[in-house]
DNA sequence: TTGTAAGCGTTATCAG
DNA sequence: CTGATAACGCTTACAA
């Protein structure tokens, strides 16, 4: 900075200006500057900027989907709001691992955060602590139902999970398991939606429900089956946490020769994008997953601006019918 | 700091030294400091340590694919080779735009990175320039037989898609499609040694190759078949430049009634995760992703620790036949 | 093994 | 509108 200062004939301090308050710099000053700025090829160092100015315009996203499906929208809708704000946006993969979380966050609370994204994996109490310290604003993607450490952004998971249930009695299927990979926050909400509207039904049957733990999902659809028909050799649907998951089924489905929808009705979940295009085409609810991108960095952002913002904000779901549970016989 | 050291009662140096470099702190004094950063709550300030010692351990990792199912296992690879090795990785994705590289490379440059690990989209001058500049050492993920700016990983994209053609030709495929979203550095290769041996067998037809353009894959198959029969009724086989492109395009032909791999043989590349899992399963070039991710950085690890490191790494590939190609007749 | 002094590159504050 | 000065929180270099 000191080398473009000396080649304009000013001081440091107006070269600063000039590329941060560009209005309080003379036009004529400015635009040399720039020019300077150019010809060096300087790069301002963004560690001596956070340090004196004490807030480094990142915001850090912490998610355990980073490398699902799930996430590209999210990224999308992330990426576009941020576009021309200042803001820089820095990801973190946290593996549905606590201690993963809390290195992470320590991460980014050495940054100067000016927010803090978190995907709620799991209420543990080392990472909740942590996030109330958090210097910064926080919005956890994570059911609305559920009190935030500071706001939140989701839906209301028990309800869509009870509306999707809710059609596949309207569809017959009468022994219907849940599958998962593993119960966090969101995909326990939607258990327990599910488990309360087939208990109304007076059907609920723990032994139908499945996790397979691990990472990937898709492999693992082949235990899913084993697993549920053993438990109930009729079983006639499967209400799955994630539409990945029932991917993963309807390909083994096929495989084995049981028919989607008759022998077997299928519904996902946060609709993804090639949910539609499958053959059956899968049933699913649909959730504004960019809108949890951009709408959560805006909750930041306006919290940052001192403007009027909701804690909670409920994006709303939606049921999409489609092939997998479109029983021809009824 | 200052507050834990007076807790302790030393100076501030000393904390710096429990923290950085504990075996040049007595054990008495480590755990009394360790202790007092656990009480208080300090967490180290990432700006004023990188502006003071001129290192970030940042790794910054830049790609046009971020929020593609390719991902994940290169992100695990990075993952397990940074744990235990103190850097910090940093994620960006950059939707196949030269500016936005261009842009994000500013961004990690402005904090004395590491190292850069970038997804080479394509050769654009600006960003290649950029990239000459680096302060640190730079792996590019691309072709191998392409010049790197300073380190490169990957494959022969040529030599793995010469390989997937010739199974087809082997299969009895006489009029291949090629369908890609846009011709990056990787596809354009492959491309390459899919024409080169189509000419050799004298059947290369260039109006047979469909581009969808946009972000959206699998929806765009519709799209790809209509283009592809228009220019040739009578085509029987489709070479698609990833498995997220095959995958849609065996979606689409289940729709339409065409059978697979009878009337139109399908081959992937990049094994994905879920390619195998696909009824029928998909045919496709198997490339080592996790190993992308470890030995990328590893480069970037060694390169910083001055140990010896190839400048190119060839990382090879898998042809893997399955049912999207295995003719019954012939 | 511990401490002192100086400085990393930038911006806040206050003066001109 | 521009500049001088001090400070941000930490680490390097050197000294004790």
């Amino acid at each position: 900075m000191t080398e473009v200062a000396q080649q304009v004939g000013v001081s440091p301090i107006t070269v600063s200006r000039a590329l941060n308050k560009p209005e309080k710099v003379s036009e004529a000053l400015r635009e040399a500057i720039l020019k300077a700025v150019e010809e060096t090829g300087y790069v301002p160092d963004f560690a001596a900027r956070a340090l004196a100015s004490r807030h480094s315009n990142l915001v850090g996203v912490l998610t355990s989907l980073l490398g699902s499906a799930i996430f590209p929208p999210v990224m999308r809708g992330l990426e576009d709001r941020a576009r021309d704000s200042g803001i820089r946006l820095q990801y973190a993969n946290t593996r549905y691992d606590p201690k993963e979380e809390i290195y992470q966050l320590k991460q980014f609370y050495g940054q100067n955060p000016t927010g803090i994204l978190i995907g709620g994996v799991q209420m543990d109490p080392g990472v909740m602590d942590m996030l109330s310290r958090a210097p910064c604003p926080v919005v956890q993607f994570i059911d609305i139902t559920m009190p935030p450490v500071d706001m939140a952004i989701g839906i209301n998971n028990a309800a869509a999970a009870t509306t999707a249930t809710q059609h596949l009695l309207s569809q017959g299927y009468r022994r219907i398991g849940f599958a998962a990979a593993r119960l966090d926050i969101p995909v326990r909400m939607r258990l327990s939606g599910f488990q309360h509207t087939l208990q109304d039904a007076g059907i609920f049957d723990p032994n139908l429900i499945f996790l397979t733990g691990g990472d990937t999902v898709i492999p693992a659809a082949s235990r899913v089956l084993d697993g549920l028909f053993a438990a109930a050799p009729d079983l006639d649907a499967i209400f799955c946490a994630t539409d990945e998951m029932a991917t993963g089924l309807l390909f083994e489905c096929q495989r084995r020769g049981i028919s989607v929808p008759d022998q077997m009705g299928l519904c996902g979940f946060t609709g993804l994008e090639f949910s539609g295009y499958t053959v059956p085409a899968l049933t699913t609810v649909q959730t504004p997953l960019y809108d949890l991108g951009f709408k959560g960095l805006d909750m930041v952002l306006r919290t940052r601006a001192g403007r009027p913002t909701p804690k909670i904000l409920d994006l709303g779901f939606q049921l999409i019918t489609r092939d997998t549970t479109r029983r021809t016989g009824g």
